[in-house]
DNA sequence: ACCATTTGCTACGCTTTATGTAGCACTCAT
DNA sequence: ATGAGTGCTACATAAAGCGTAGCAAATGGT
């Protein structure tokens, strides 16, 4: 399941997830994910667009075709994600 | 987006995935994951039981009905992701 | 030509996180 | 009591991430 090492990192999900549905500069994709360090967006980016799901067009980065079906998936995660919060048990306060 | 932290840490994915369809020990599980270190492993587990997506039951730890549908979710992301292995550019040897 | 702005990206020192091994406390069967 | 299984923790080391600063190239304005 090399998929699972891929997008399991650090970022990775959000960083697909923020690339959702309008192409975003370097820049920009750093700003909406919390202005994470642009060395690892960088390591991210490149894992990305290795892996043919990511690439950089004339408006910034942007998914690729074979993503396209990764979204939809980011979408139900999301969905199911408003769910959980509605359901679970603790209201996440740490410790 | 609450649900890209939490399940967006390192193992987490792969934890979940590893517990989809039968429940597993906390030794079983870790061997699962490419025998994960406990320490991660205990924080992790940790984490899926306070947000009420896992429970330790006397099988072993078991994802909890509030997370079955992300179970689904996970099932058509590995689906997606055969696909994806099939038509990426690089087979993935690394540098 | 010159300057300011924006681009993608890298370098560096520091903190946080993960790893790997060992082992504790507990339960249960023998 | 012994041995094997359980969940989990401690500790030192290695890896990953962070934050800030800044570089080289491209763009637009004067």
């Amino acid at each position: 399941m090399a998929v699972l090492e891929l997008v399991g990192q650090k970022w990775m999900l959000r960083i697909l997830w923020e690339l959702r549905d309008a192409p975003l500069t370097f820049r920009a994709l750093r700003a909406r994910c919390d202005n994470v360090s642009p060395t690892v967006l960088n390591q991210r980016l490149a894992a990305l667009r290795e892996a043919g799901l990511v690439e950089l067009g004339d408006d910034g980065y942007e998914p690729t075709e074979l993503c396209r079906g990764l979204g939809d998936i980011l979408l139900q995660l999301t969905d199911w994600s408003r769910r959980w919060e509605k359901e679970r048990p603790a209201p996440a306060d740490e410790d």
